[in-house]
DNA sequence: CTCCTCTCTGTAAGCCCTTACAATTTCGAG
DNA sequence: CTCGAAATTGTAAGGGCTTACAGAGAGGAG
């Protein structure tokens, strides 16, 4: 059932028909109404795909997520799905995981789509292979990074300030007599990096040596952490106080670290609902997702428009004080 | 730059280009290598829709999904996502949440894409509203239900046995004397829907009247919880046990509960994360969600090579025993 | 009654591929 | 050297829609 059926039923052209599809207004009453029965009647659905094609425009975004796992990027694509929806505008997803073959291959994919811009929700970091996808993507449509930040012509970030979130509550814990701070990480966000880098800064800054025993990496996985903060402990690495670049990763070392009996302040990221569930309740980094997807928000649809947009965007994080903080 | 400029360049014909696109083997290794090396040079992206006009197939499967705020939804987009990936299918998402109409266009709008199979994930109890569009739907493309159950031809359900899991659970309760359970549910997909008739019908079998005021909605929200059982408390609405048909509903339930130093038996569902971080840790109905998504991809993989496939899948669960299981 | 304008409709040329079929070239066997 | 099969390439007809442009009909002004 096609276009042609339809006229052919109706007996006008497709012209016709195309146009009461489109609500162009140069038609009759009698004549669409007499076309919207027809195709009520036989259930036409037209082709997305010809319209796209006659049209040069989908309606489409493309969406490539780090992982869906990470409850933060899944709130991310939430978010960001229900204002594309309002919007009138689909979208493509695809997860592209630590690969950044994959990811190369990805973006591709999406410029074959015909995709009107492409939202990258948590890069990876910086990889040198994936950097020439990137811009060359980039040199097609706009191209939005949330939770990330890239310099890039045509690559639009916007990232939570975790490096300044992460200097500060390092200060905090130092003025608190910290010297020892343990840093577990998942390697695999570019906000992650940010971290780090936040983490080793602050050091500097107070003029402490950084003890690259304390930069852990470990899976965001309860046990892991458990696993992870035992094999410390039995090979005598001290530490006074722990960040988790996720909140999963905080909430790890706290179970761990309840099991034997030490307490110190323990902070996580994100501020994500088992933070709040956990007793006693986890302190954490509030990265504001909700600014966050907006900001991308907005310069999606400045772009869209032809408008300017700024090619970073910084949103202020938050420290969510809770009973985690002030163990001794 | 499209297949005419990429086969002048080369001075062969389109098909030549069209041939080298399509791996066919009836092009000489010289001409390929020519080809290909002009589609590099000129950075040449065929039209995905151009070619899904030419075969009448997009490679790409629709998923609807309920709400993406729900982990556990979000888990299983993950884990379908990435067996659609490697299976080389695409990804069309869209979140419908309650609206009955939302759901009609969603389901509109992929078989207006081509989509190969429409993927529900959590679908809202059957109503009568949409029906009729899912039946359409599934009259053109297989249609498979990730838990959700309904009896419509051509809609393929895979749900796990939470009506079972939870009649078992409140058997246990009451044979432990607990005669008041408390279910805060939150009225939104099918599965809870479910729970609430395990819960009566548990309560029929064991020859008890259910109380109307234990069976309350309220929304996944730990203040939201705190709020409602403290009203509870307020109006004198005894209870011994709660059952959460979430977890993030057990929790809020336990929140509360240790405020204001009562302790009872409290169980959740889908064994998420946030149950394991909670002290004491929370007992869970777990419901394989890997097991539902393997049984729904099987499906999808058999409907899609044309092979029969069970209308209705039922996946067991199991109650993870942790602490709050115990309390009295 | 004529002419012009405005409204409505139709024609046909894209959009960018795929693919059946025809045509050409190549090669080895006889 | 000739011929047929096999390998390679080209031609052209879709696939389902949009849209610029042309054409027809209706209605009003003069």
């Amino acid at each position: 059932m096609n276009i042609y059926d339809i006229a052919e039923k109706c007996g006008v052209s497709i012209a016709t028909v195309s146009r009461v599809l489109n609500n162009n207004p140069n038609v009759s009453a009698a004549t669409r109404a007499r076309v919207l029965a027809v195709m009520e009647e036989e259930n036409y659905t037209p082709s997305a795909l010809a319209r796209g094609l006659g049209t040069g425009s989908m309606r489409m975004v493309g969406v490539l997520c780090t992982t869906l796992c990470n409850p933060y990027y899944a709130d991310a694509l939430a978010y960001v799905e229900a204002h594309l929806r309002r919007r009138g505008l689909h979208l493509l997803l695809r997860c592209t995981g630590t690969d950044p073959q994959e990811n190369s291959q990805a973006l591709q994919y999406m410029l074959q789509n015909h995709v009107e811009a492409i939202l990258l929700i948590g890069a990876i970091p910086p990889a040198p292979e994936e950097e020439p996808a990137l811009a060359a993507a980039a040199r097609q449509v706009p191209v939005i990074l949330l939770d990330g930040d890239l310099d890039l012509p045509g690559v639009y970030c916007v990232c939570g300030d975790h490096k300044g979130a992460i200097m500060e509550l390092v200060g905090q814990l130092v003025r608190r007599q910290r010297r020892r701070i343990l840093l577990l990480h998942d390697a695999m966000t570019y906000s992650c990096r940010q971290k780090i880098d936040g983490y080793t800064d602050a050091y500097a800054t107070y003029g402490l040596a950084v003890d690259p025993q304390l930069i852990v990496a470990v899976d965001s996985d309860l046990d892991a952490v458990n696993t992870c903060i035992k094999r410390l402990l039995v090979n005598r690495v001290t530490f006074d106080a722990v960040i988790g670049a996720e909140d999963m990763l905080a909430l790890g070392a706290q179970k761990a670290l309840q099991r034997t009996g030490l307490s110190m302040p323990i902070i996580g990221f994100n501020n994500s609902l088992p933070a709040r569930c956990a007793t006693p309740e986890l302190t954490s980094v509030d990265g504001d997702l909700e600014a966050l997807c907006d900001a991308g928000i907005r310069i999606l649809e400045d772009l869209l428009e032809q408008r300017p947009a700024p090619a970073h965007t910084r949103i202020p994080t938050q420290l969510v004080e809770r009973a985690t903080f002030r163990n001794n």
